[in-house]
DNA sequence: AATCCGGGGCC
DNA sequence: GGCCCAGGATT
């Protein structure tokens, strides 16, 4: 491959066809930064209005750095991966106190911040100050294992090094940002999953996999096994004043921190109002009547588990007193952040009559 | 190296 | 249904 040829036919596409994204409009590198966490595992179109929103909110290191932790869940709230957002707070924290509130251009620096791995900060260096580090993310697995026709596995972790060593010989020195970028637009508009647009690319010429005729067999990715099925049973608890009761999911694990309407796995071949009367006595130390049939069931896909929820109602006297446990006004429901999952439970039951 | 961690949009 | 997505942390 020829590869000044290369870099120039590619970063010449990039400037003429990339799209007008908003983080794309930002020199900031807090910006830069926010926007990349989000694109983890995460398309664009979907990332779009939650960056906007994040930056009329948090447009500042400082904003972020001192912000109301359950506010910053809120505007997270159904982006997925929540981890994410909280890592993201206590970096920004380590960047107000000790860099003096701008992002670290120093690649050791950068990389030991929260949430920061190779992809993030190959990419935010080369975006936000124009570094040379490669980024590779699978969209740039998939383009350059066609380039390059590497048979390597890309479920493998240790395979993201050969693509790093193969990024930084390609890497067009000149303009970091701009290649880097190229090479995930090009993944993400031309070089797609199942059926590339090889007519259409750039780079064609430049192609081993074209050239072999081998582009629909790359990249090489090994299936995940299945995963496991839970049958979760879950109450709306209403008082006679017509609060509703919410609890705080633990610090760490499964949607950490978000809020949730009480729920428990179910065992098999019991009656399910008499385990959710049990289960919050138990659990908040109220009595509980619960509705004899279930309201709806709501099946929920995670990555590596579905949830089939049973919905039922209740009612409640008196007041509970438990960490993390709030009887909260029907209006006031919708502003704390709930999974998504249980979101659907709420459009569920809030509309209907007693 | 394997597993955990969300949610949505394709095909 | 399965697959993939501008991945990182934990074990």
């Amino acid at each position: 491959m020829n590869i000044t040829k290369f870099q120039h036919d590619l970063v010449n596409w990039y400037e003429a066809e990339k799209r007008d994204l908003p983080w794309r409009r930002e020199s900031d590198p807090y910006k830069i930064w926010v926007s990349e966490i989000m694109l983890q595992q995460t398309r664009v179109d979907t990332v779009i209005p939650y960056f906007n929103r994040f930056m009329e909110q948090f447009p500042t290191i400082d904003a972020l750095a001192s912000a109301d932790e359950e506010a910053v869940m809120k505007a997270w709230e159904g982006l997925g991966y929540y981890s994410r957002v909280r890592n993201l707070q206590s970096a920004v924290k380590e960047v107000a106190q000790n860099y003096g509130g701008s992002v670290p251009a120093d690649k050791d620096k950068f990389l030991s911040l929260k949430g920061v791995g190779p992809y993030t900060g190959g990419a935010v260096l080369s975006i936000a100050y124009g570094l040379p580090e490669p980024a590779v993310d699978g969209n740039v697995m998939r383009v350059v294992s066609r380039l390059l026709s590497i048979w390597d596995d890309i479920a493998k972790p240790s395979t993201r090094k050969i693509f790093e060593q193969a990024v930084g010989e390609l890497m067009y020195e000149e303009d970091p940002s701009s290649f880097n970028q190229a090479l995930m637009e090009l993944g993400a508009i031309i070089c797609t999953p199942t059926s590339p647009s090889c007519l259409l690319c750039p780079v064609q010429n430049h192609c081993q996999a074209f050239e072999e005729g081998v582009q629909r067999e790359l990249p090489v990715k090994t299936k995940k096994k299945a995963d496991k099925k839970v049958h979760i049973g879950a109450v709306v608890l209403s008082t006679n004043d017509g609060r509703i009761l919410i609890e705080k999911r633990p610090e760490s694990g499964l949607l950490a921190n978000l809020w949730q309407f009480p729920n428990v796995e179910m065992p098999a071949e019991t009656n399910p109002r008499h385990v959710l009367e049990s289960f919050v006595e138990q659990e908040f130390g109220v009595k509980a009547a619960v509705s004899s049939n279930k309201v709806t069931d709501i099946k929920h896909v995670f990555s590596h588990l579905t949830w089939e929820i049973d919905v039922y109602t209740g009612v409640i006297e008196g007041d509970v007193e438990k960490e993390r446990t709030q009887l909260v006004e029907k209006e006031k429901v919708e502003s704390f952040a709930f999974s998504v999952s249980h979101q659907k439970i709420w459009n569920h039951v809030k509309g209907r009559k007693e």
